[in-house]
DNA sequence: CTGAAAGCGCTTACAG
DNA sequence: CTGAAAGCGCTTACAG
């Protein structure tokens, strides 16, 4: 490995100079500069950035831990990508896919953590208690719910009201048996409560009544996990007319099932998501879901973490993000191509 | 922050005791042990992970560099993070969407990819050229086929062969009027050519023509691309009567366009993708594909880039992995599942 | 504008 | 089994 002091030596300076130009300071004289330059070319110099972070006390790095096995997610990287390159910092990516194992990584003592500046963390698997156990060294900022117990800074979108429009868009359309797909076996996050929560407060306001019947848990938010609900709910005694899901994912695999079984979607079974992923924007019948201002969620997770960074040490602060009701296919009777020539 | 010295004073020990006690190392008096792990909770130590790695001369963090937005790769990297930390490496993951751009930070003087130990990158804007600047302090394996003129170790599938099964597959439903979708505008990997050259043989060996007009460009391999790839096809003299979509992603832009249009997959279109990713085991109709073996991809991009940890200084070498053809509904006649009841 | 030197927090031969 | 000390490669007041 070339060091600046390689570079010194071959450039007849003190290493002072060497830093000098690789940081792009002033106050080099232009002879020495190009000198210097020289040299490091010659050698092929390349600054260690363990060195420099430990000499600077911070490395420009950020870690973006999440379950990347979830389209959500994935998409929702790239913006905080963007996010933090725009204001010069480097986003690193540590999938936990939602395992609890890989979660409390970030909270054990032996914490990878360590060489990032800072932390924009969406537990999946871990509760409050466990993340309070975390020293405040690295600052965090949560991504969607605050599991219970935590006090971090954390941006959210509303879940209440926008699983209330979503339910609320279904009733509109004349359907009276509207299921719920997505509460967990066993909850950990509020994410989940809050949208059958803004279900039920539709149902409410629609004045339907709530049957529990029609609200099918589900162990995690993947296709198969929406595809056996929806399997579950059509042997019921009174199936659905419509399904809200707490995912896109869900969605698409309800209504792989609905398909399948030869059910229409939307004329038999309407169906709606949540995420606005891209491959609902591509399924047929195209997925009717809610979209979260992905773009506004990182910048605003960015701002926060800065804030900290910049040594703000206030109580932990929330942000909200918008959203948005995208009425698609699945849930429009006029427009069905799939069938319609 | 807390650092060893601090437990080493509340303790009563040596910071080279501290060390020991930290890193698990034997030889530390049981009573010494348990002093220093009481002062150690008592003041919430956590290690300095530059610090570590720059005395250690390693970090055990390995860069997985690749475009997350195809999901051929975050499907991959999930397998990547599991053989890494079978082998005690902690991947961090940096998205480049195959923007030149970002893939060149990988390969400028002030790398990010100085805090890792090595680097797993599959290239999509890069050319070889450009990868051979980059000095070898940090082994690097590529993912795929080798840009032009680069010379690493690198873990490919033969697209050649597999394409060949795709296509020869669509032969044998009868198909005449086979179409390929994906050779690039402008071409940089080599996959894109492969795969057309298998597609080639496909139908040379089974003595059908080759026309131009059945290969369709495209800019990206996104499913706006094949489903744009699909319009202009269908809008030709002689449209298709199947077609192979060099991924997945692309081939559900194609079903998304043919359905919409009113076209029975796989009556009157058959459609075959590559990568078997999940939306394409849950599609109506499921898809087609040619599935890489991602577990063998994984693990012998891992232990490429530990040999040279070790410090093997030999020539670069290739693995290959396994790959094979799924068949599935938008291929199979018989059971079409959305029209069948 | 530039040098000599301390310091970032850790690891690890070298002694004992 | 443990201490004193050098060293990892960089940055940065302090002088000049």
């Amino acid at each position: 490995m070339v060091t600046q002091r390689d570079v010194a030596k071959l450039a007849g300076v003190s290493v002072r100079t060497v830093s000098n130009v690789v940081n792009d300071y002033t106050y080099v004289a232009e002879e020495t500069r190009a000198r210097v330059r020289q040299a490091l070319d010659e050698l092929g110099y390349r600054p260690n950035l363990l060195a420099r972070g430990l000499a600077r006390g911070r490395s420009g790095l950020i870690a973006l831990v999440l379950p990347l096995d979830v389209p959500y997610f994935y998409e929702l990287s790239e913006y905080v990508v963007v996010e933090a390159e725009r204001r010069g910092y480097t986003i690193l990516i540590d999938r936990t896919d939602g395992q609890a194992t890989r979660e409390r990584a970030l909270v054990s003592r032996t914490d990878r953590s360590a060489i990032f500046d800072g932390i924009i963390f969406s537990p999946i698997g871990l509760g409050g208690p466990e993340l309070r156990y975390r020293t405040a060294d690295t600052p965090v900022v949560l991504l969607g719910e605050k599991p219970v117990g935590a006090s971090l800074d954390r941006v959210q979108v509303d879940d209440v009201a926008a699983a209330e429009a979503a339910t609320s868009h279904l009733i509109g359309l004349g359907r009276h048996r509207i299921a719920a797909v997505g509460q967990p076996v066993k909850a950990r996050s509020q994410t989940a409560q809050h949208r059958t929560l803004g279900y039920q407060r539709a149902l409410q306001a629609a004045g339907h009544e709530f049957d529990p019947d029609l609200v099918a848990t589900v162990t995690d938010f993947h296709r198969a996990d929406g595809a056996l609900a929806m399997t579950r709910l059509l042997e019921a005694r009174r199936p659905p007319d419509a399904v809200f899901c707490y995912n896109d994912l869900m969605a698409l695999g309800a209504l792989r099932t609905l398909l399948s079984k030869g059910y229409r979607v939307p004329e038999d079974v309407a169906v709606a998501g949540f995420d606005d992923i891209e491959d609902g924007r591509y399924s047929t019948p195209t997925l009717t879901t809610v979209a979260p201002d992905k773009q506004q969620i990182a910048s605003q997770a960015m701002d926060l973490l800065i804030r900290r960074l910049d040594g703000d040490a206030g109580p932990p602060k929330t942000a909200r993000a918008g959203w948005q009701l995208m009425p698609r296919e699945s849930t429009s009777i006029r427009s069905n191509p799939g069938h319609s020539l």
